[in-house]
DNA sequence: ACGCCGACTTGTAGAGAAGAAG
DNA sequence: CTTCTTCTCTACAAGTCGGCGT
């Protein structure tokens, strides 16, 4: 079959190029072959592993295709980036420029496929530039308002105790704590409950759909009993789109005012001693808490500083400090370093003071109640002033956060309700009765103006039914995926240049779990997904290390993290992306007929509610269940399996490219480990001597040297052991030291699988989920037999 | 049909707590 | 007990995607 599809390409290879830039394909079916082939990368698609290394065999040779040279030139100055770090800017240079000539490019040359539809590449151009201006012209403005200082707050001695003040103080309404002191005991011996006895029972015996809103007294405290959660997945759904009838809470709890530094806490510019006014020196504060931060030593991160800070400045300081270089901060950075020294140092008591002040602001801001129900908040602190930490290159890093006052916060509460209280002498910015939303308060930041909310913990009814529905989504997802793949397949083929550059993204989502990549503005970092893929993010090699047809993608992704990979992609893929980066060079979109938009249109018409990340999602759950399913054993030990759980995570955490910073002192920790092995061997081979020793004396005879001897063999097996376990400890924290596992296992794996697996070998649940994550997946712990199949 | 924005999910860093080793 | 390591949890940035207004 082999020869008769290489028969098929030779006899198109010579015209093949032309063909497909002309779009003029032949309908007709290809060769039975070519279908065999597909059926079978099909099945093997799907069969499992996903695992980077594994893509399925490429087809035949065929002769070689010309690479413009510009784009060899272009691969030749990425080749040598192996060093590149986790997060990197090296794809930033060219962008604009470039951009720019793709646009105009693209306007003048009304290119080859008339037929086709417009390219979005053009469009998007003007409207790039379009934008550009607007938020030019809304930075000027924004450069001459004038920096209104936020008022006085009194000062305290900020060595004293109260700075570790956390949040607004709790105004003390002692009988109301106290009625509800009990129920808030029963918490508390419910965390710690769970903490001691390890083997909690696995469903947990719920309190009859009590309907009692806000518990009362009467509970008495059955350590499973847990109020605030129900088995709502055994509710009927109703999907009215509104989210809850009823819903109150105490609103949010705001950053600490601000405090002054002590007198003997000094900032100088160019040698003078300068004594700041209040606000900009709260300012100066939080550019000195960073100033051992990589931040303070990017030119975006200081300049976007500067110039914030200056706006807060006095018009007579602003008209002295010119310069960030010539300002001395080391006594504030000095000062605060010794703050966050004291802090660690903590007694026990203090310690355990704070901690109890915390439960208890905890207790009165954390929950909600809603539908009847107390739930828990996810994060019921407003953010606190600071300096934008953007990720990666991005331009408005540095940028101040301002500080929120009521006034910025708009309410989302029931009209029924309670509602909740503004501090004193404020008011909301709105308090509003929406129920289609499930957020309690929200606010819209000023950095990047965008909308933050206050919303529920994942614990919750509504985060948990919305998380099952996502898994069922990509369950739907499975039956219907070879179709799917099937027809991606097909429409490689199509004549229609978008057809063609939607499958082939399609592929890459499918196979490398890639995100969709929607268009982003100018003043964010730049990064991409699948959609936004640019031609110089992917190489194309005809052979790599003995593979044909190569594709090497080397991008950076969401949170500016590195995605490199060298992917053997199949013939047809390979000279699509040869065609679609025909006549183009850095800066251009390499699916410039695309986007994220028509992507997911594309794909709900396949299936209901099937969106590029259900891909994700489902490629991620799928291959647990894979990996589990091979590489459990039944009669392993428990430390055995969790160890074959870890891998099979790993699997998923590699192929949606969840990469961390390797952690500080890693190498160091290596090294030390080593060592260890080092000194163990070392012990070893002493303990074998003694061993040979002992035996020579124990077959002279006398008891107690025989018992010598067996004491020296247990030892010796004891020593191996601990080698064995330092050995295999070594190699696991090597491999993870760019690993994140965490991510998917929070977004992407179906705890239903976990669950079931648990189940069905005997794992305890606390070995694969530690307690939040218990709470978060409470549904599918109680939902989930071992037998459930994704 | 497009571009903007609101709502919600996903993702990492880093602080702090807990556990292990010395 | 102290110190170093690992685990847990929070904070908040940065994605996805749908809907709405133009």
């Amino acid at each position: 079959m082999e020869q008769d599809s290489a028969a098929e390409d030779s006899v198109n290879n010579d015209s093949m190029d032309e063909d497909e830039n002309k779009l003029s394909i032949k309908e007709e079916p290809d060769s039975q072959d070519e279908k065999e082939n597909i059926t079978a990368n099909l099945s093997q698609a799907s069969s499992c592993d996903y695992s980077m290394s594994q893509f399925s065999k490429t087809e035949p040779a065929f002769d070689d295709v010309k690479v413009d040279s510009n784009i060899k030139e272009e691969m030749d100055e990425q080749d040598s980036d192996e060093d590149i770090p986790l997060r990197s800017s090296f794809h930033n240079k060219s962008r604009l420029a470039s951009r720019l000539s793709t646009a105009k490019r693209k306007m003048n040359d009304s290119d080859e496929d008339d037929d086709d539809d417009v390219p979005l590449s053009a469009r998007k151009k003007m409207k790039t530039e379009k934008k550009k201006k607007k938020k030019q012209i809304m930075s000027d403005m924004e450069d001459e308002e004038d920096y209104i200082p936020k008022k006085k707050k009194q000062k305290k001695n900020v060595f004293s105790d109260d700075e570790e003040e956390d949040y607004k103080p709790i105004k003390k309404e002692k009988k109301k704590i106290e009625s509800e002191e009990e129920d808030y005991n029963d918490l508390k011996k419910k965390k710690t409950a769970a903490k001691k006895v390890k083997k909690e029972p696995k469903s947990t015996v719920k309190s009859e759909k009590s309907e009692d809103s806000s518990p009362k007294k009467g509970r008495k405290k059955k350590e499973e009993d847990q109020p605030e959660v129900w088995k709502w997945w055994e509710e009927e759904k109703k999907d009215d789109g509104t989210k809850w009838h009823f819903l109150e809470h105490k609103g949010p709890v705001f950053a600490p005012p601000y405090e002054c530094l002590p007198s003997n806490v000094k900032f100088f510019y160019d040698g003078e001693e300068i004594k700041l006014s209040e606000s900009a020196e709260e300012i100066a504060g939080f550019y000195a808490k960073m100033l051992d931060h990589d931040y303070t030593s990017k030119e975006t991160f200081n300049n976007n500083f500067f110039k914030d800070w200056r706006k807060s400045m006095t018009e007579k300081e602003r008209s002295k400090i010119t310069d960030l270089k010539k300002c001395n901060f080391k006594q504030m950075h000095a000062y605060f370093m010794d703050i966050a020294e004291k802090n660690r140092s903590r007694s026990k008591e203090e310690k355990q003071a704070l901690k109890e002040k915390n439960e208890e602001l905890m207790k009165e801001y954390g929950f909600c109640k809603i539908d009847g129900h107390n739930e828990k908040i996810g994060n019921f602190k407003i953010e606190p002033p600071g300096l934008f930490r953007g990720r990666g290159e991005h331009p408005k890093m540095g940028k101040l956060k301002r500080r929120l006052e009521a006034e910025d916060i708009i309410i989302n509460c029931s009209k029924d309700s309670v509602y909740p209280k503004p501090p004193e002498g404020h008011k909301w910015k709105e308090v509003r009765h929406d129920p289609t939303v499930t957020w309690l308060a929200s606010w819209t930041e000023n950095v990047q103006n965008q909308v933050k909310y206050i919303m529920l913990n994942p614990s919750s009814k509504l985060k948990g039914e919305k998380d099952m529905m996502k898994y069922e989504t990509a369950r739907r997802l499975h039956s219907c995926i070879d179709k799917i793949r099937k027809e991606y397949r097909e429409d490689w083929k199509s004549k229609e240049m978008r057809v063609r550059q939607r499958a082939v993204a399609l592929y890459f989502i499918d196979k490398l779990a890639l995100r969709a990549g929607n268009e982003k503005d100018e003043d964010q970092a730049d990064t991409v997904g699948c959609c936004s893929l640019r031609f110089e993010h992917i190489e194309l090699h005809e052979k790599k290390d003995d593979k044909e047809y190569v594709v090497v993608f080397d991008f950076l992704g969401k949170d500016s993290i590195r995605y490199y990979n060298e992917v053997p992609v199949e013939k047809r893929v390979f000279k699509n992306l040869q065609l679609f980066m025909e006549n183009k060079q850095a800066g251009d979109d390499l699916f410039d007929r695309l986007n994220t938009a028509i992507m997911n249109k594309h794909l709900n018409e396949l299936m209901e509610g099937l969106t590029a990340k259900v891909f994700r999602t489902y490629n991620a759950s799928w291959t647990l269940q894979q990996q589990l399913d091979l590489l459990t054993n039944e009669d392993d030990t428990v430390a055995e399996k969790i160890l074959s759980y870890n891998r099979a995570n790993r699997a998923v955490a590699i192929l949606c490219n969840h990469q961390r910073a390797v952690p500080k002192g890693h190498q160091k920790s290596m090294e030390k480990l080593k060592e260890k092995i080092e000194a163990k061997k070392e012990n070893i081979r002493d303990a074998e001597r003694q061993v040979k020793d002992a035996k020579r004396e124990a077959n002279n005879g006398s008891v107690k040297e025989k018992m010598v001897y067996d004491k020296k063999k247990k030892m010796l097996e004891r020593l191996k052991d601990q080698l064995a376990k330092l050995e295999i400890q070594e190699t696991d924290r090597d491999e993870n030291k760019t690993i994140a596992l965490g991510t998917s296992k929070l977004n992407y794996l179906d705890p239903r699988i976990s669950v079931a697996w648990c189940k069905k070998y005997d794992v305890p649940i606390e070995k694969i989920y530690n307690k939040t994550q218990r709470d978060k997946f409470r549904w599918a712990i109680d939902m989930a037999g071992p037998d459930y199949r994704f």
